[in-house]
DNA sequence: AACGCAACCGAAATCGTTTTCGCTGCGCCC
DNA sequence: GGGCGCAGCGAAAACGATTTCGGTTGCGTT
């Protein structure tokens, strides 16, 4: 390996000149600085990064936080998503993006062990069970970090507009006639609590009133479950027009189940997912659900992030919500009149 | 931050003791070593991985190379599979992987370069290009290095099973009468050759005469393509009974094509696609595919990565072959008697 | 001719570890 | 009691960079 000493011998100049004209900064003088760059490229020099991030105390590098719950980051294509875009954006800056584990962190004692002890510059938090101690910690601590899909106060987060993906999608339903509306949310976290919130919100704005039988909860990600909460919607009185899925993968499973049943989509049921993932594309009639924009929400976190790790002192942790974008797919049935007998106009 | 420095302090010890106690290495009584252990913990300690990676050259932290073609690894799910396998393998040794992209590398010279200043322990590289010249580079340097679907001789690699894969999909077409098979492969890459070769080996073994212009090029992951390949099959005066795709999303387009068409699967048209992934599992119809082993995958190369920056001088580079598994689906049709006008039963 | 001021450059401290090698002191054996 | 050996510990030299601060040089000014 070939050092700033070696150069600075090689030259007849010091290392500190050395370190300076290949930093590009403080007072070099534009000859010397243009002869050593050029040593040090026929001499194939490369910085140390271990070195210079002792001293430096930044390491470059960047963790992405993940908490698994049925799935890993990789595993799910929403979050494979902004990870992707996270990467693109952080790597023209110079920097590694590093998934991290909860098991990792474990070992270390907690999330803010070990990011202090990788020093990475920043965190970005994906997909988290937010309430988790160890989580509280790094998230006030004073290392410069960016949350995805739950803001706390004082930090920085991009969210992705759940509020408006759920009203549109009712409204959706409800502008082709659609009363009977089921809605099979995934587990409890903070995106399916405002996803919640907003159905029963744009329900109750259409005049609309949800059984509580229609509300069930199944897992994200999971056709299985869904496939089961969906067997228990068919096994009611009256079963809905439409229902609700927690993601266009656990569509796969409600799908299932409705044609174990003799059922077609959308001739006999309507569905909707969330997310718009590849998936919602590819069957035979796709899928209607809300297009969440990862490209977005990952670049968007991931700069709000270089921001905050460029001027820590002046960086104002806002909290930006991104739309998404209906999918009209054809799953959801154009019903015409109103089923009346279900659905009573009520004013608010 | 508490160095080894404070906690000697508090101690009344050497920094030197201190980093031996926290590594469990050489000689320190028992005694202190538990004293400083728990000093250590009390004020909270906690090593600087910069320090120790300048000191030992070692950063603990795994490359994952991927060179992206239409994709990046986490959108494709095969390459996400395999990553999430391979993450989970090393952080338990206390690695961290890290995603590295090929405009990353070039902003450092290439790939060697990169390894070399951040000084990654290993390297695993993934659906790479293999002759571009910056990748041979770093084949062949020292650097730990373990690549997965190509290999270099004198290279441990990791390998699915691709000739069992093609084989076992196109008996299974010929057990179930098909004679007149068409292959739309992805585009060129060694895979792709592997698979190419055993298509052609297999139907040959078979007695069946495969027409050049069944043979078809289209892209990996990449319905679009897929879809024209299927367009110019239908518009063949005979057309396949069965059609192999690149891979099981390449199939959706193909599926639209045919659907556009009027043509069902598997009732028209047979057909398989390759990898294994959820998309598969999806249809109606679930996909006749072969299912490779990410998993395994992911694991094996991760835990023979591990083995060579263990001990870099005994290691000696295997190339393992796993084997995958087909997942027999509903898009294969039987059609009992083999359609004795095109397929003649030669022997070889 | 002397002085002041930039502009350039260098010495050296420092970041936190690891690791070698030598020192000390104790116990054991003869 | 003396010598030997070993266990336990410490001093110090790295690792490779950044950065401060002071010194030198050269030039312009009066």
């Amino acid at each position: 390996m070939v050092t700033l000493r070696d150069i600075a011998q090689q030259c007849g100049l010091s290392i500190a000149t050395v370190s300076k004209a290949m930093n590009g900064v403080s007072e070099v003088s534009a000859a010397t600085a243009q002869r050593i760059r050029e040593t040090a490229r026929e001499m194939g020099y490369l910085p140390n990064a271990a070195a210079r991030s002792m001293k430096t105390g930044r390491s470059m590098s960047i963790a992405l936080l993940q908490f698994p719950k049925n799935c890993s980051v990789w595993k799910h294509s929403y979050f494979a998503g902004i990870a992707d875009a996270v990467q693109r954006v952080v790597e023209e800056k110079g920097y590694d993006l590093v998934p991290v584990n909860r098991t990792a962190a474990e070992t270390m004692g907690g999330y803010l062990s070990y990011c202090r002890y990788r020093s990475y510059d920043g965190v970005l938090v994906l997909s988290a069970t937010f309430s988790e101690s160890t989580l509280l910690d790094l998230v006030n601590s004073e290392i410069p970090l960016v949350t995805i899909d739950y803001a706390f106060h004082h930090r920085a987060a991009v969210l992705s507009d759940n509020l408006q993906g759920m009203q549109e999608l009712v409204r959706f339903a409800y502008a082709r006639g659609h009363r009977r509306l089921a809605f099979i949310h995934g587990e409890d976290a903070p995106v399916t609590r405002d996803r919640l919130a907003s159905f029963h919100a744009a329900c109750e704005a259409l005049g609309l009133r949800i059984p509580p039988e229609y509300v069930r909860e199944a897992l994200y990600n999971d056709p299985e479950s869904s496939a089961r909460e969906t067997e228990a919607l068919l096994g009611m009185p009256q079963i809905p027009t439409c229902i609700f899925y927690p993601d266009d993968y656990a569509y796969v499973g409600g799908f299932r189940a409705l044609c174990a049943h003799g059922l077609s989509v959308p001739e006999d049921v309507s569905a909707v997912g969330y997310d718009g993932t590849q998936i919602a594309s590819i069957y035979q009639h796709p899928l209607t659900t809300f297009q969440q924009d990862c490209d977005a929400i990952g670049a968007t976190a991931a700069r709000m992030l270089l921001d905050a790790i460029g001027s820590p002192r002046s960086f104002l942790p806002r909290q930006v919500v991104l739309p998404g974008r209906l999918v009209a797919g054809e799953t959801v049935r154009d019903l015409g009149a109103p089923d009346a007998a279900f659905g009573q106009a009520r004013r608010a």
